[in-house]
DNA sequence: TTGAATAATCCACTATGTTGAAATATCTTA
DNA sequence: TAAGATATTTCAACATAGTGGATTATTCAA
């Protein structure tokens, strides 16, 4: 009974911590999210980001002109193709502060737990990734059933 | 290093779980949001909840106006002070489907650890969430520190 | 009991982001 | 190398949600 509530308030604190983040870098959701997906899976196609956002290419040209407006990306030909262009993370040092902060604090908050201990989080963290990653993909699939 | 990693998946996929519930309830960001704050803060009336979501009072008179249609929410009058609305929940099936899944694979998930884990683990929660809203705390001063 | 304050709503306007079609440039393949 | 396919951009609607001001109903205070 007490975990759920607990599970629901670190759940609602961090979407909470990620608006705020967007609130300061001067992003919708959408295109922190888009900043979010630039920064970990490095220079992507306009089109592999519309993809992975669900937005149509247009979209994505007007999404990656304000990323690029507010210097958290940049664009750059495709060597390979040139048709293509490859969207950059550009280390915005807002976002890198962000995190860096953050990371030390939680690096600091692990580091009173011993070995055993720390070893059951991490198997907890994993398990309720994969957990939130299945429930996600049942609530999608539900969602697409009814429609083709 | 892994720990960061594994956090900023935790991270996402909290975030990406929100994603789909409010897609699946066919709601915005914010209406699912408000949408939480009336399902938890109990019955409130449109000010509170316009304080709570830091929109003005005609902005959230339109938001109740798509949740009571949408069966989340509906409007009562307020019996202590006939100009004030009461919002209150409406039990909408669909939500409460969504969380009894993933609460049912949580506790199942949490039985497999004994008491010391399970301390260890609630007790990373707790300071997980603290460590998150002192975060969010800092970024939204952070944000209004050049304002006034 | 009258006048000021408060709560919610309505309305016109604005800001923002999205779509879809057309244009351009480049690549692929027959 | 010519025809068709693909990647991105541009532009003109369009949709959605939020703002600010006016309106109505009710409560509080002098």
């Amino acid at each position: 009974m007490d975990d759920t509530d607990l599970g629901w308030e670190l759940s609602t604190a961090v979407v909470l911590f990620h608006e705020a983040v967007a609130r300061r870098l001067g992003l919708s959701a959408v295109d922190h999210k888009a900043l979010g997906v630039i920064t970990r899976r490095g220079p992507l196609t306009a089109g592999a980001l519309a993809a992975e956002l669900g937005m149509n290419a247009s979209a994505v040209t007007a999404l990656v002109d304000r990323l690029e407006r507010a210097g958290h990306a940049r664009r750059a030909p495709d060597p390979a193709d040139r048709r293509r262009v490859l969207v950059h993370p550009a280390g915005t040092p807002a976002l890198g502060d962000v995190f860096a902060a953050l990371t030390r604090e939680m690096t600091a908050m692990m580091s009173k737990y011993d070995e055993r201990e720390t070893a059951a989080i991490l198997d907890y963290i994993r398990n309720t990734i994969a957990v939130l990653r299945a429930q996600t993909a049942a609530l999608t699939a539900a969602g697409e059933r009814p429609r083709p």
